[in-house]
Parts: C-alpha cells; sequence; structure tokens
DNA sequence: GCCAACGTTGGC
DNA sequence: GCCAACGTTGGC
C-alpha cells in the first residue's frame, strides 16, 4: 500500500469534478512527464493519494484512491503514455496549504516541496499520517 | 501575468 | 553525446 500526490489546477480540473465522478473516478490522463509516468506505473489498485490544487489554489483538499492500474492514456496515440484511474475518496475537514506544509520542520523532505513541478509525486507513510492529522481527516 | 526552474528536443 | 533553444509548470 503506497501513497501519492495528484496535481491538478482546479481551473481545468479541480476536486468538484472529481467528486462528481464518484465511484467510476476519472482517467488522471495527459501527464506527459517519464517521472510522473513512472510513479502510475507503480501504482496499485487501492492506493490512496492526496489531491492537490496547483496554482489558484496551492492546498491539499482531498483524499483519492486508484481505481484503475496503468494503462494507455486514451488521451493520445503516443504508446509512452500510460495512466491510472483515481476516484475522490472524502474531502479534508480543512484544506492543508502549502505554506503550512513548507513551515511544519516535518515535512521539509515533501517532494512537493523540493520538487514542485512534478505532478504525480510519491508521498512516505509519515507524510501521509502528517498531513491526515493537519487536514482533520483519518488517515 | 511574470519568470525561475525544470524537462525535452534537435542540430551538430 | 553535448548542450542551446525551446516549451511547460507552478509559485509568487
Amino acid at each position: 500500500m503506497a501513497y501519492w500526490l495528484f496535481k491538478s489546477e482546479p481551473d481545468v480540473w479541480g476536486w468538484d469534478q472529481q467528486t462528481a465522478k464518484g465511484a467510476v473516478g476519472e482517467e488522471w490522463g495527459g501527464v506527459r512527464n517519464y517521472q510522473a509516468r513512472n510513479n502510475m506505473r507503480a501504482m496499485k489498485n487501492g492506493d490512496l493519494g492526496f489531491f492537490y490544487h496547483s496554482r489558484s489554489g496551492l492546498e491539499i483538499v482531498g483524499i483519492v484512491e486508484v481505481c484503475a492500474e496503468s494503462h494507455p492514456d486514451s488521451t493520445t496515440d503516443d504508446p509512452r503514455w500510460d495512466c491510472v484511474d483515481i476516484r475522490a475518496v472524502r474531502p479534508f475537514g480543512k484544506a492543508v496549504t502549502l505554506e503550512q506544509i513548507k513551515a511544519d520542520a516535518r515535512l521539509k523532505d515533501m517532494v512537493l516541496v523540493n520538487n514542485s513541478r512534478l505532478s504525480v509525486q510519491p508521498v512516505t507513510d509519515k507524510e501521509w499520517k502528517i498531513i491526515c492529522a493537519l487536514g482533520e481527516t483519518q488517515p
């Protein structure tokens, strides 16, 4: 069981849209970065992830679950790109901002802080627990 | 809206 | 195989 973080610009695809997809979930297509793709290839059904609003949000707003393992990205014919499907699990009681994360010494090694350009990234068990507590939700 | 940081592309 | 040029991302 691994933990991840998915970034999306809320103006393009936000938490409300993700939630509206319900248990069916949504293909996390359109990722054109090898590192992000490799992370998705490593995901298993049932893995959990944070849903982060980039650019105009800058906060983690909820938890999603991988509901379809790596498969070809339907938004391209290029065979290099695979992606998973994710579905919303539950929102945070309270969104956790990037500012909060940066200010927390326990989270200084998070990829979110150190490689801000990676749109699909791993989260450690420890980081998962800390952020769930800050977000006032069950880990 | 700007621009630094990063990743990718392509000429050599 | 190097690296300059280019495109994109995302924090500010």
